[in-house]
DNA sequence: GTCTATATCGTGATAGAC
DNA sequence: GTCTATCACGATATAGAC
């Protein structure tokens, strides 16, 4: 008989996450969020104690998950050709699989300063990664010219997470619906890791 | 004496534009526009009738000057790869003074689903470009090899746009202060139009 | 743990004097 | 045009019964 037996406070979270990350902190009312889960209101606040504290414990599992999944592809052991091939094309499978995140994440670090993500070691995480490592090595046997890693790990970033932030743009102009998108993002996961391959083999 | 001769509409205006800009629509009261325009709470209402009606002036027009400054370069009658060059270094120049703008387009058309953008005619000003047709000239000569226009335009945009609205944690990891950010992004300068040219060379 | 009822507050908007 | 005072409403949060 479709009884839901997830407890309260799992579906008040699962619920949270949904909301918040769709609108935003300010946007979201947790009446929504009670209606969302289909438990009372007052729960929310019995399980929680206040909005912005349930907000947090969602913002620090989505910004996790956000860095957890690149810090994962970074430290592949793998060849760099084959590497960079990957990390785009599992990162873009990521991205459009949750496409809010990014916003969520950006929109909301903004309002803070980026208060919330000092917290995490995010720093060592990619500034220790294997793909940083070789890079550095690559660039030393001069199979590639020299580069900032840094700089590689944000382009990527940026060709694979902007399209995917600015849809409702690039889709309006592209004319695109839903499947048109999706073949747009699947044609970057060949270009990005050729561009950035030839500019790393070029100089 | 310092007399602010404005008049108390344009002061209006400047100070939602700079808040809303900030904060997004949601978490700004009208109460800090006043404040910030140093007028009484009454006037916005007088002047503009509803906080979101002001916004939608402001919103329009900064969405023309976001549009506005892609189309012009775009139209540029100059040499490809010249032109590459040159989006690169004058979209950055624009999207470093102005920071606020993507990240303020962006959350709030994802928030109204795209909804405002559409009654302005942001489609046919970029895909009827000098640039697309560019683009699909040098293809045929096959100086380049053939690309998808709205690749290229959108792989320009997400390398400018990008590392500035992620700025909180690009500068985090990079452990960037302002002048060590900027000059990240002064590398870029170099870096995005080296790689699309050597994208568009090779193949 | 879950509900109803309510306290308290912040916000957008306007009425009306000057 | 500009001000003060206030209304009307929605939202967070909690008290207290069950």
């Amino acid at each position: 008989m479709n009884v839901d037996v997830r407890d309260t406070e799992t579906k008040i979270k699962e619920a949270a996450r949904k909301v918040f990350l769709a609108q935003g902190y300010e946007r979201t009312k947790i009446r929504q969020i009670a209606d969302e889960a289909g438990v009372n209101l007052a729960l929310v606040n019995y399980y929680f104690r206040s909005k912005e504290q349930l907000f947090k414990s969602i913002y620090a599992e989505t910004f996790a998950q956000f860095l957890g999944q690149m810090v994962l592809l970074l430290n592949e052991e793998t060849p760099l050709e084959v590497k960079i091939w990957r990390i785009v094309d599992r990162y873009t499978d990521f991205i459009v699989a949750n496409p809010l995140i990014p916003g969520f994440i950006l929109s909301e670090a903004q309002a803070n300063d980026g208060a919330f993500f000092k917290e995490m070691n995010a720093r060592g995480k990619l500034k220790e990664s294997v793909f940083r490592r070789q890079l550095l090595e690559e660039a030393e046997k001069k199979t590639i010219r020299p580069v900032d890693p840094m700089q590689v790990i944000v382009t990527i970033m940026s060709n694979v997470i902007f399209p995917v932030m600015a849809r409702p743009i690039v889709s309006y102009i592209g004319s695109f619906d839903e499947t048109g998108f999706r073949a747009f993002m699947e044609s970057r996961k060949q270009i990005v890791p050729e561009m950035i391959m030839a500019y790393l083999r070029a100089g």
